[in-house]
DNA sequence: CTAACAGTTGAACAATTGTTCAACTATACT
DNA sequence: AGTATAGTTGAACAATTGTTCAACTGTTAG
């Protein structure tokens, strides 16, 4: 969805505030840490797996009861499950054919609780 | 994206721990406050539109500006903030035909700061 | 009134993404 | 050995979304 051409789609209006783009260019991080910043919240984004987390926030679950819970199919709940893996947000441990799924650390709740903060006004 | 067909394509597989989903369920929360908190992170899961709020971190600005210190058009901008005005993340003042926009409160800042947080570690 | 500029809106398109299905791997139990 | 169940993977498809372009609204200055 981003426009990467090699020809950017400037914008060629006039620049009103000069100081305050200045600043802010210097304030802005690196857009590689913005782009991961984003990938986290985007995991956020998405109601299943939002409702995800939010079962793990009380149990450590396996992926059968996820799919049972949140009524989609196991192999939805894996690829969710892969993604907030490959971020750090769950962790997991396996019990024979099993595997159990657990918050990863306490960030997940406070970023949630936040959230919540914020939709409640 | 969601598949909210009449015909649901439960998972069908045995459930495991049967108290631990009704735990789950328990404490989840209504649906339509998950997929609120949800459209909330959706809104910080785009590298621009973060980029945008971390721009307002630091000053007021306005469309223009913000256009030129990301490099995209004034349309993208406004179609941007519209979102963000429409979640309450940021508010607007009109000052002739500049319309200069900050952050609505400190629910930003806090969010951005926790996430910032999880991916440095 | 007209010209110029800031901002908004909606259509259109490309790109991304969430979900399922089917096929696969892994572990456990006869 | 073989069978059953838990989980993973990748392809495929529908749906969503980010961006631009072009046309519009609003405000200011001549």
């Amino acid at each position: 969805m981003t426009n990467q051409n090699s020809n950017p789609p400037v914008c060629n209006c006039e620049v009103i505030h000069e100081e305050a783009v200045k600043a802010a260019q210097n304030s802005l991080p690196e857009v590689d840490v913005s782009m991961k910043l984003a990938e986290l919240f985007k995991l956020f984004g998405d109601t299943t797996r939002l409702r995800l987390l939010q079962c793990l926030l009380v149990n450590e679950m396996c992926v059968c009861d996820l799919a049972a819970t949140l009524n989609v199919t196991k192999s939805c709940i894996s690829h969710h499950l892969r993604s907030l893996k490959m971020a750090n947000l769950v962790r997991y441990r396996r019990q024979g054919q099993v595997v159990f799924y657990a918050l990863a650390d306490e960030h997940v709740k406070q970023i949630l609780a936040m959230g919540l903060d914020h939709i409640l006004e």
